[in-house]
DNA sequence: AAAAATCATGTAATCGATTACACGAAAGTA
DNA sequence: TACTTTCGTGTAATCGATTACATGATTTTT
C-alpha cells in the first residue's frame, strides 16, 4: 500500500536527479526558486518523508541521546528524565532510556549498547563507582560521545556533571534540626563510595561541629533507601545508651520507615523526636505528618544536563569542555521537624 | 585516536573481501571454519563494532521502539515503562520515550517523529480520543508499524491493546464502600470520552444498581487528577441537600485532596466518611491514614504490552493480529474505608 | 564578440553492512 | 578421464540521502 517514497521517486517523476531534489529540500541556495517550489510541492503531494536512518548513516549522527539511570520508577529519576526530554524536544533529539537496576554489569552493557547505537550523547546517574573496570566509560570518551553525569557522578577527566550541593543539603537539614532544639542527631546514610551520600554525611558532620555538638560514630547507620531499612535503623538507634532525639536521613523512604517505627513505639513526632529526609519525594508532602526534606530540583537538573549536552555537542572535538554545574538544594520544612506549634 | 573500524578495515588487513568478513561475523555456514575464526579473532583485536545505523538502513529495522505517554513523572507511567524496558532488554530493543503533556498536537508530532525514525513498534497510552484527526494513527498503520495501546486506548481496527478491567475496578471499589455501610456514594470521574473513566463510572453505577441504591447524577463530579481538584469536589458535594457519606475517586490524587478537605472540616474518616481511590499510587500506602485504592499492575501491563509487540513484530505483514489483553484490577483495602476497627 | 563569471543541475562517490549472483577450485561420480 | 556437485569466496548492487566536483547554459564584463 503506502510504499516508501524516496528522493529518487520524486526525481523520476520530475525528470531531474535525486541530487537536485535533496538540494531543493535542504534549501540549498544554488537551486532555482521555481525548481525548489516544484520539488517541495511534489514531495508533499507524494507524502515524502526523509529517511532518518539514511541521514544518520551518512552524517554519523543519530539524533538520539541515551539516558542511563538505576531505575525509572522513582520520582526523582522520572522527573530528571522529564526535564531532559522537555529541553531536548525542541532540538529534535529523541531520548533512549536504559535502566541498570544498580548492576554495574548492566551499566557497562548499556554504555556499550548506546555507543554502538551511535547516540549523540549520554546522560547518566552512575550506579557504582568501582574503578576496576572503567573500560566502558573510556570507550565512550574515545568515541567522542559527550558524556554528562547528573546527581551521582564519577571523577573522570573531560566529563561534565550536574549535581546538587549535597554537602549544603546535609548541612541545612542538620542545622534545622539543631535549631529545633535537637542535640542528639542520628544520620541514616547510604553507600558512601558514592559522592552524594558522602557529602550529605559531611554536611551533617560539619553542622554538628559548627554548633558545638559532638559527632558520634554510633549515630551513623548505613541503610538502603527503603522503608524497612528505616525501621531497622530506628530499632538499632533506640537500643543505644543515649538514644538520639532526631534523625537526618539521606533517603525519604528510610525517613518514612523511621517515622513509622517511632510511631509504633508511641514516640511523639515532632515533640520528642524530629525527622528530616532527602529528595522531597511527593509523599513527603502528602502525609498528614508531612516530612521535612531536602529538594533536589530534579526537573531543573534534567534541563540543565540537557543544556550542558547541547553546549558540548557542536563544539569541535579538539577542545574538551568540562563543566561542573552545582545546583542549590532547598530545605522544605514540614511537620516532622517543627516543634514550635502556634 | 580511536578511528571507527569497519568490516573493510578487517578485510584489508586479512586480504579478503568485506563480504567474507560480514559472512564470517554472521555465522554464515558457507564460510570455512578457519576463516571464520581468523576473522572473529581479528575483529576482536581491532575492536570492531558493528555499525547499527548501517544495519538499520539496510534492513529497515532500527531496533528501537517508541513509547508515548502523557507524562513520565507519574508512578503509573514510569512503572509501565519499566516493565516495557525490562521485557524488551533481552531482545536487544531500545526504548525511546515521548511525552505528550496531554496535548493532541504533541501526540501527533510524536507519532510522526517515531515513524520517521523507523521505530519497529509503538506502544502508547492515548492522550485524547478526538476522532477528527486520525491521520497520525493511520500513518502508523499504513507504514505497518506495530501499534499497541496500553491503559488508555482508542478503537482502531488492527490495533492491539493491554488494559485493565476498569469496569470491574470501579465495581469492586464501590461494592466495597457499600459493604462498609455507605449508602450515599459520590464519584469523582475524569474525561469520560476516555474509556478508562467511562468504564470506572459504569462499574460504579452498576454496583449501586446491583445493591438497590439509586444513582444520583449530582453525586458525579468531573475533575482533573489533582489534589486541589479533589478539595473542590468535596466542597461542592457537601453543599448538596443530602451530602454523600463516601467517595469513589477515579484518581488517587483527587482522593487525597478530598481526604485533606474532609479532615479540614473535621469529618471523621473512615467512620463518618469513606474514601477509595484508583491507581494505587505509592503514597496511598504510605499515609498514616492509608488510602484504599484499585491497583492496575502497571509493571505487568508494561511487560504484557512488550510481549504483545514481540508476538506481532515478526509476523508476516499480511495477517493483522489484533489482540486485546485485559488485566484484572485488584482492590487494596486500607484505612480510609475500613470502618470496623478491632 | 570573445572571455570570464555565475548559475543550475548532473555525475558519481560515500556512509557501512548485507546478499543475490557469479566463478574458480576441490571433491565426488560415472 | 570427463562431468557434475559442492564449497568458499569475490563482485557488485542495494538501503536513502548528501555533497565534492564536473559540466553546460546564461549572464556579465571588457
Amino acid at each position: 500500500m503506502s510504499e516508501k517514497v524516496t528522493i529518487y521517486d520524486i526525481a523520476e517523476k520530475l525528470n531531474i536527479t535525486a541530487a537536485t531534489v535533496s538540494r531543493a529540500l535542504n534549501n540549498n541556495p544554488k537551486i532555482k526558486e521555481a525548481t525548489r517550489e516544484l520539488v517541495i510541492k511534489t514531495a508533499a503531494a507524494m507524502n515524502y518523508k526523509q529517511n532518518k536512518l539514511a541521514l544518520a548513516l551518512k552524517s554519523g549522527r543519530s539524533n538520539n541521546i541515551g539516558v542511563i539511570v538505576p531505575r525509572i520508577d522513582s520520582n526523582f529519576f522520572a522527573s530528571v528524565i522529564r526535564g531532559i526530554e522537555e529541553e531536548l524536544y525542541p532540538h529534535g533529539y529523541q531520548v533512549i532510556i536504559c535502566q541498570t537496576h544498580e548492576s554495574i554489569k548492566r551499566e557497562n552493557e548499556n554504555l556499550h549498547t548506546l555507543v554502538d547505537a551511535q547516540v549523540d550523547g549520554i546522560m547518566m546517574s552512575v550506579t557504582g563507582i568501582s574503578n576496576e573496570n572503567d573500560s566502558a566509560f573510556r570507550n565512550v570518551l574515545e568515541k567522542n560521545v559527550p558524556l554528562i553525569f547528573f546527581d551521582r557522578s564519577k571523577h573522570i577527566d573531560g566529563v561534565s556533571s550536574v549535581t546538587i550541593n549535597d554537602f549544603k543539603g546535609g548541612y541545612l537539614a542538620t542545622k534545622h534540626l539543631i535549631d529545633e532544639g535537637c542535640r542528639h542527631i542520628a544520620h541514616l546514610s547510604g553507600d558512601q563510595s558514592l559522592d552524594i551520600f558522602k557529602n550529605r554525611f559531611l554536611g551533617y558532620k560539619q553542622a554538628l561541629l559548627d554548633n558545638g555538638i559532638d559527632f558520634k560514630e554510633e549515630y551513623v547507620i548505613y541503610t538502603k533507601s527503603a522503608v524497612d531499612a528505616g525501621k531497622e535503623a530506628v530499632d538499632k538507634l533506640l537500643q543505644l545508651q543515649t538514644p538520639p532525639d532526631a534523625i537526618f536521613s539521606s533517603s525519604d523512604f528510610a525517613a518514612l520507615g523511621a517515622i513509622q517505627e517511632l510511631k509504633e513505639r508511641n514516640i511523639d513526632i515532632p515533640n520528642e523526636f524530629c525527622v528530616a529526609g532527602f529528595s522531597n519525594e511527593p509523599f513527603t508532602k502528602f502525609m498528614e505528618l508531612s516530612i521535612t526534606s531536602v529538594d533536589q530540583s530534579p526537573l531543573e537538573m534534567g534541563k540543565m544536563s540537557a543544556r550542558v549536552f547541547l553546549e558540548q555537542v557542536d563544539k569541535t572535538d579538539t577542545i574538551k569542555i568540562e563543566k561542573k554545574v552545582v545546583l542549590a538544594p532547598e530545605l522544605h520544612i514540614r511537620k516532622s521537624s517543627t516543634k514550635t506549634t502556634f
